[in-house]
DNA sequence: CTACAGTATATTGTTGACAATATGCAACAG
DNA sequence: CTGTTGCATATTGTCAACAATATACTGTAG
């Protein structure tokens, strides 16, 4: 039998990987605007390379949904609404709640311990940093991706690490109008953690609810003020 | 100010885009083998095109989870375990029930009237086709694709019907021997169906639940019998 | 002045050739 | 006979030119 051998697990980086990958943080960064057009050939001269990766990483970051693509006519950076926003924090919730009651079963002593660092971590830059500047940054984010990895499930994870949170990233930038709810946030932090860390499922996936719910409850009762 | 005038609305059908719907369907049916090698140059040269589009078409399919990509190797049809459809499975279901909710909420009376009759097609199939021919074609999911499009929140009809749907479908043609638990599920799909069109919302998520939880179940205890 | 038509320009879609990488085969050392 | 080394082959990654389509502009009719 013929063993075939790859001695670096080819760690092959093409440039449209890398490319796709630079473009989606531009994106999420805002210093690419909302409905900017992404030429192909303009993207390509400026990282002087040729058309054909730049088209791969486009058709790439379009089906994430990070830019809006028409046939023969090009792609632009996905313009995020409000209502979009609403929505993928609908879906979110119950993929959250579903991946804390399996982490809160799964989740290793490593993984676990990993996820209390964090929290520690938040809590330090929370205190120095001040009520609202951490929790409209992406960090934020690190606590529900590790609890995500936690699940153990990989489509799930995809979905929530490679789908949703870039996404909701790029609405996050597009709307720095929002405020992140600051201490209140980071104390339900708190007792999702220790939940988790207990085991209970039940009651860790109660708890992301509310927080998931609250979150986005206050952002509709701000596209909707008064009913 | 300048009028452009699109008559036809762009239905634009590049190549790429016609070609992966075709090998999406092929994998599907199973007509190519699960970790069969997808040649750029043998798939052009089968439908008279470039490599380029070929190409293209190869990637959407790896980024919808049809398609096993590796840089520098290729593209190979992907090979689901029943592992992967179990955990396809456990997302699906919290997804479901959320649709299902807002659907009992949000659905048009047309939408409605469409639902109902699909379940009376389905109906008049199973008496004539017999118990397991039904349940294990891909028209099962037409049931949950109507529902999916009635939540009316497009984040969650686009990983259902363009991310989870055609997994799925992929895993049971993969798996043939595994049966469809029919009239007990379709019997269910009328007791969602009836708390849809009554707009019971409570009570058409626990129905959803129940239904694709025991589907999930029944092969959960094929793939661990005893414990 | 406005609305439309036709043309010019720019951008995307596709192709075939070339470069880089991985796979398969054969010869050789132990 | 086993395992390694090097070369030949095949496949993927990239590029630059050409074709098809959409956009922008200019001129003309009303």
């Amino acid at each position: 039998m013929n063993k075939t051998y790859r001695y670096p697990p080819t760690e092959s980086q093409e440039r449209s990987e890398v490319l796709a990958s630079i473009l989606c943080e531009e994106i999420i960064k805002g210093q690419l605007e909302p409905g900017e057009k992404l030429s192909e050939a303009t993207i390509g001269s400026r990282f002087e390379i040729s058309r054909g990766p730049v088209r791969e990483a486009l058709r790439r970051l379009s089906e994430r949904g990070l830019v809006d693509f028409v046939p023969n006519v090009g792609a632009r950076v996905a313009r995020m609404s409000l209502t979009d926003m609403l929505d993928l924090l609908e879906v979110r919730v119950s993929l959250e709640v579903l991946a804390v009651e399996l982490a809160a079963l799964k989740m290793t002593q490593e993984q676990k311990v990993h996820l209390e660092k964090l929290y520690q971590n938040h809590l330090s830059m929370f205190s120095v940093k001040g009520t609202h500047s951490y929790f409209q940054s992406p960090e934020d984010l690190d606590f529900h991706y590790a609890i995500a990895k936690g699940s153990g499930n990989p489509v799930l994870v995809k979905i929530l690490c490679e789908d949703l949170y870039p996404k909701l990233l790029v609405c996050r930038s597009q709307h720095q109008n929002i405020k992140g709810r600051g201490v209140k946030a980071l104390k339900e932090h708190q007792t999702i953690l220790s939940a988790i860390s207990e085991g209970d499922a039940e009651l860790a996936s109660m708890f992301m609810k509310r927080h998931l719910q609250s979150a986005r409850d206050s952002l509709k009762s701000l596209i909707e003020p008064s009913n």
